[in-house]
DNA sequence: ACTAATACAGAGGTTACCTCACTATGTGGT
DNA sequence: ACCACATAGTGAGGTAACCTCTGTATTAGT
């Protein structure tokens, strides 16, 4: 395998950064990092809301959709339990807001989108009467093997367009920068 | 320099995408790509929105600001237009929203907020009346030296935590996730 | 000269967040 | 048993960063 590390990019160029406030700015950093990001991150906002247009989902509905649903699979899968698991892989309005980093205050609101669909259901903790269990209905879970696999279709995936190695590349950086 | 392909990802694994609606999700992939991505970037922002407290900055007019000193020194002119350039670097606000690839109305908005911080300053372009030019004014000038100044500590850059190879990388990549 | 395109801004909307204050409930200490 | 305190969720209200659609100058093409 080859390696091509392309040293094009100098961020950690060395600059006199001493430059004179209205002076001439030295323009070392081309494209920069956060800018690529930038676009790249709103490539994917974008592509997504394209493909969920059709189930008039947003992209933040669906990610919490695919955080419930996978959460409840959680316990490592010893058993191949038949369904109707009350009490299984619960997943409690804060859980769901750790899981998608956002205040508990925004899980609330997008539970509350996914409900008025129809998606999930609140329930009763039975062990704490404080909480509520998110639960998806079967609409729900209809809907997210529907999304599933349309979007499995690997042409129609964003990150299609990297070939395998890639995608396991950014994957292990982005890993880095998550905190 | 070695390459480092990291292998451990498999996004592609080809599952049967046929699941039964109601039946058992397959959760192959873990962390998945999406999520990674869309941590990484709230990171960075958040990241960038500390960093700009200070001035009073939000990261879309720091974003603004940058992109105009740096186009304003970066006339690689190749254009055909070749018309006798008013001023070098003239930044007309569609072109602005170009750069920040954005509608030409939400740059409208982001110039507003700058020109009301005394940051740039509108110009009639003398050789289109249509147009208005976005000129960075002296205070906008200073701030930008002083804010790139203080970013340019790498301790202090968010993407600091990565190693060189691995910026280059992620730079690399997301070129080619960018439209 | 007339039509079409372009540059910008006003009006108004949306998504995806946030904090702060409040209520209902659980937990630990005395 | 009682009280202090923490915790789970939500109402109220706010913000950043976008968007489209419309209207008005102005310029360009036939």
């Amino acid at each position: 395998m080859w390696l091509r590390v392309n040293s094009g990019y100098a961020w950690c160029m060395a600059s006199p950064h001493g430059t004179a406030p209205g002076g001439t700015a030295p323009q070392d950093d081309s494209p920069e990092l956060g800018e690529l990001f930038h676009a790249a991150f709103r490539g994917l906002r974008r592509t997504w809301a394209e493909q969920l247009a059709p189930w008039e989902l947003t992209p933040h509905q669906w990610r919490a959709l695919m955080t419930l649903m996978r959460k409840q699979a959680a316990p490592p899968i010893t058993s191949p339990h038949a369904d109707c698991a009350p009490a299984a892989g619960d997943v409690r309005l804060k859980d769901l807001a750790e899981r998608l980093r956002i205040a508990p205050r925004s899980a609330t609101e997008v539970v509350d989108q996914l409900e008025a669909k129809g998606l999930v259901r609140r329930e009763a903790d039975p062990s704490d009467r404080r909480a509520t269990l998110i639960v998806p209905t079967d609409a729900g879970r209809t809907m997210f093997s529907e999304v599933q696999a349309e979007r499995r279709d690997k042409s129609k995936e964003y990150f299609g367009r990297l070939n395998a190695e890639d995608q396991g590349e950014l994957a292990r950086i982005l890993s880095q920068l998550r905190d």
